[in-house]
RNA sequence: GGUUCGGUAGCUCAGCUGGUUAGAGCGCACGACUCAUAAUCGUGAGGUCGGGAGUUCAAGUCUCCCCCGAACCA
C-alpha cells in the first residue's frame, strides 16, 4: 500500500454551555465522538487539532451566578474548571479547551462585527424592549417573567414559555415582572440594537449548502429548511453587562451601546477560531495555518461535531458571519450531527433527579466503561435510550468477557506454562492464516467506519475482532497441544499475545485508558502504538521473542445486578409517564 | 399545525443505487471445551420487515393513504 498522505484535520465539538454539569447525552452527542475521531486520526499519523471551549455568555449564566450570590465571572471561572476537569476525567483529548469569554474571542468577535458592518451587513435598528424602572435597566430574555400570552401560564420566561413551549418576545408578556428584583414597575422603551442582515446572505449561503453534498442528510435538510423559510435579520446585541463589548473599529465603545454586549449566539461559534488562537499563544502554534485559507489552511479538513439542535447555527448562522466578513476563513467540510441520548426514553433532568451526569458517572465507574457504551450505542440514526440494564449487558459482555477475559486467559497461560516469556518456537499454520485474514478484513472495516464517522459500526467491528481472537484460541487450542507438542502450543500463545497488543492498539480511540494499561503491561513502545496497516504481514509476530509477560490486573469489573438496582434507585430508572 | 426522521426476530439495531432460503449483538435452549473474570467456542429456536393499496418479471428496499413514535420550527 502506498503511504497515505499526511492530512491536516481540524476538529471542533459544539461548545458546552457553562451552566452546570453536562449529562451523558451531552457527552455522547459531540465531545466524545469528536474525541474518538481525533484519536483515530492521530493514530493514523495525521496532524490533528481538536478544539473545544465553554460557551460562557448569555442570560442563563448570569442568572445562575445571581442565584449563587457570586459574580458571573466567578461563576464562569468555577464551572469552566469543573467542565475542564470532567473532560480530562473522560479522557477527552482536546488540544485546547478554551473559554468564549477570553480576550481573544472578544477581539475576534469585534473584528467580525466591524468587517460585517463595513460590508453593509450590520445596521442599527431601534426596537422596543422591556425596561425595569426599579432595576434601572432593560430586561432581555429571561430577565423578565410574566404571564404567557398564549396559554396563560403565570411564570413564563421572556424568551420562552416553559408550559406551552412557545417562543416569546419579552414585550408580549402580560403582567411582566423583573426576574432580578421582582419589581413590577415595567415600561416598554425604545432602544437601539445591532442587527445582522442575514437576509442579504441568503443566496450565497444557499449556494454553499447546496454544494456541500458530503453533509449527512439530517444536516442538509435542516439547513435547507431554514433557507426555505428565509433567513431573518437578527439582533446580535443584548442589554447585558457580561459579554463582548460593542466597539467601534478604533476600539472605543460604540455610542449608545455602553450597557450592551454582543449576544451569545453571535460570539459563541467565533470562539472556535478564538480558542485556536488561545491554543496558539499557549502552545506556540500557528492558528492561521488552521483557519486562514490564505495562510496555509486551504488543505485543512475541518470536521464539526454537534447535537442536532446546533445544526442550523453551524450550517447557516455561523457561515453568514464567516462569508459576510469577506475574508479568507476556513469553513466546515464535514459535519456529524447526533440525536439525543434519553434516560429510559425520557429527558435527563437535574431537578427531577433523572439520569446520570458526568460527575456522578466517574464516581461510579472508570471513564472507559461509559465511553464504550455511549459510542457502541451512539445516537446516530435516531434518539438512543440509555438504560442501566443495557449498560450492564454491554460492559459485562463486550468489555469484561470478550476483551478483558481474552487478555487475562492468554497472559496467565503464558505465565504458568511459558515462564512468563513470549515464546519464540513454532511456525504459523492454518489457524494463524485464518486469524491473519480476519484481522486484515477487520482492520479495513474499522478504519472505514471511523473515516465515515459511523461510531456504532466501528465499535461493533472492534468487538467482532476481539471475538475472533477468542475463536482463534478455540481453534488453536494451545492448552491441548501443549501436552504433546510444546512448540505447537507456542505458536498459539505467541499469536495470542500479539493479538492482545493489537486489540489494545485498535481499542485506543474508544477505551484509551484500558488500552494504555494493556500496552504498558506488554511494554509496547509509544512509536509502535499507531494504527496497524492491514497489509503488514508481520502483525501477528510483531512483539519481540522472549518479551517478559505478566498478567495485567483485571481490566473490567463486572456490573452486578445489585449495582443496577442501587443505581436505578439513585438515578431514577422508571420509564417516564406519557 | 408545518417539516424531517423513524416503526425489521423477546431487547438494541444493520440492511448501498429494488433481485438467490431477511442479518448481527444481547437474551434464551442445547452441545463442546477447560487456558481464562462460572469466561470462551459451536449449533439452534424465533420475524407475514407498523397497516392497506399500487408500480414491477421481482419490494423490507419505489409511489400513495392511514396508524404509532421522536425531533426540529431561530
Amino acid at each position: 500500500m502506498q503511504p497515505k498522505e499526511k492530512r491536516r484535520i481540524l476538529i471542533t465539538s459544539a461548545l458546552p454551555y457553562i451552566n452546570g454539569i453536562k449529562h451523558l447525552g451531552n457527552l455522547a452527542g459531540s465531545q466524545l465522538p469528536a474525541d474518538v475521531y481525533a484519536r483515530f486520526q492521530r493514530l493514523r499519523g495525521h496532524e490533528v487539532l481538536y478544539i473545544c471551549a465553554t460557551d460562557e455568555h448569555g442570560t442563563p449564566a448570569e442568572l445562575a451566578a445571581q442565584d449563587m450570590g457570586i459574580s458571573t465571572q466567578a461563576y464562569c471561572d468555577r464551572y469552566h474548571e469543573i467542565q475542564k476537569e470532567l473532560g480530562e476525567g473522560f479522557a477527552l483529548s482536546f488540544d485546547w479547551f478554551g473559554r468564549s469569554s477570553s480576550d481573544e474571542n472578544k477581539a475576534l468577535t469585534q473584528h467580525f462585527a466591524h468587517a460585517l458592518e463595513a460590508n453593509g451587513l450590520i445596521e442599527e435598528r431601534t426596537s422596543k424592549q422591556v425596561y425595569s424602572v426599579d432595576d434601572g435597566r432593560f430586561l432581555p430574555d429571561r430577565y423578565v417573567e410574566g404571564t404567557c400570552p398564549h396559554c396563560g401560564y403565570e411564570k413564563a420566561r421572556g424568551d420562552q414559555c416553559d408550559n406551552c413551549g412557545r417562543l416569546l418576545d419579552p414585550v408580549d408578556l402580560k403582567n411582566p415582572y423583573s426576574a432580578v428584583s421582582g419589581g413590577t414597575n415595567i415600561e416598554i422603551r425604545d432602544t437601539k440594537h445591532l442587527f445582522l442582515l442575514q437576509s442579504k446572505m441568503q443566496g450565497e449561503i444557499r449556494n454553499w449548502v447546496e454544494a456541500s453534498t458530503d453533509w449527512p442528510q439530517l444536516a442538509r435538510s435542516i439547513a435547507l429548511k431554514w433557507l426555505d423559510e428565509g433567513l431573518r435579520d437578527r439582533a446580535i446585541t443584548r442589554d447585558l453587562s457580561w459579554g463582548v463589548p460593542v466597539t467601534r473599529p478604533d476600539g472605543s465603545v460604540r455610542p449608545g451601546f455602553e450597557d450592551k454586549v454582543f449576544y451569545v449566539w453571535f460570539d459563541a461559534p467565533i470562539e472556535y477560531i478564538a480558542a485556536t488562537q488561545e491554543w496558539a499563544s499557549a502552545a506556540d502554534g500557528d492558528w492561521e495555518s488552521w483557519w486562514r485559507t490564505d495562510q496555509g489552511a486551504a488543505d485543512v479538513e475541518y470536521v464539526q461535531f454537534m447535537g442536532k439542535d446546533n445544526v442550523a447555527f453551524h450550517t447557516v448562522s455561523f457561515p453568514v458571519t464567516i462569508f459576510g466578513s469577506g475574508e479568507d476563513w476556513k469553513t466546515v467540510d464535514k459535519l456529524k450531527a447526533f440525536n439525543w441520548v434519553t434516560w429510559y426514553g425520557g429527558k435527563f433532568s437535574t431537578s427531577n433527579k433523572r439520569g446520570i451526569f458526568m460527575d456522578a458517572a466517574l464516581e461510579l465507574l472508570p471513564a472507559d466503561y461509559w465511553r464504550w457504551y455511549l459510542m457502541a450505542n451512539a445516537p446516530e440514526g435516531s434518539d438512543a435510550g440509555f438504560t442501566l440494564e443495557g449498560f450492564q449487558a454491554a460492559i459485562n459482555s463486550d468489555l469484561a468477557n470478550v476483551l478483558g477475559n481474552f487478555v487475562n486467559r492468554i497472559t496467565k497461560y503464558t505465565v504458568s506454562k511459558f515462564d512468563g516469556a513470549l515464546p519464540a518456537a513454532g511456525t504459523p499454520g492454518d489457524d494463524e492464516a485464518w486469524m491473519a485474514a480476519e484481522l486484515k478484513k477487520s482492520l479495513a472495516e474499522i478504519s472505514a467506519h471511523y473515516e465515515a464517522m459511523e461510531f456504532r459500526k466501528a465499535a461493533a467491528e472492534t468487538r467482532a475482532l476481539w471475538a475472533a481472537g477468542n475463536e482463534y484460541l478455540t481453534r488453536a487450542e494451545p492448552w491441548v497441544k501443549y501436552k504433546s507438542d510444546v512448540d505447537a502450543a507456542a505458536i498459539g500463545v505467541r499469536t495470542g499475545l500479539n493479538l492482545v497488543a493489537l486489540f489494545a492498539i485498535v481499542a485506543q480511540p474508544l477505551i484509551p485508558n484500558t488500552a494504555k494499561t494493556i500496552l504498558d503491561t506488554l511494554g509496547v513502545p509509544n512509536e509502535n502504538r499507531n494504527w496497524p496497516s492491514p497489509d503488514d504481514d508481520n502483525l501477528l509476530d510483531a512483539l519481540p521473542h522472549g518479551l517478559p509477560i505478566t498478567a495485567p490486573p483485571v481490566l473490567f469489573q463486572k456490573i452486578e445486578d445489585a449495582m443496577v438496582e442501587e443505581w436505578t434507585e439513585q438515578f431514577g430508572g422508571e420509564p417516564i409517564e406519557a
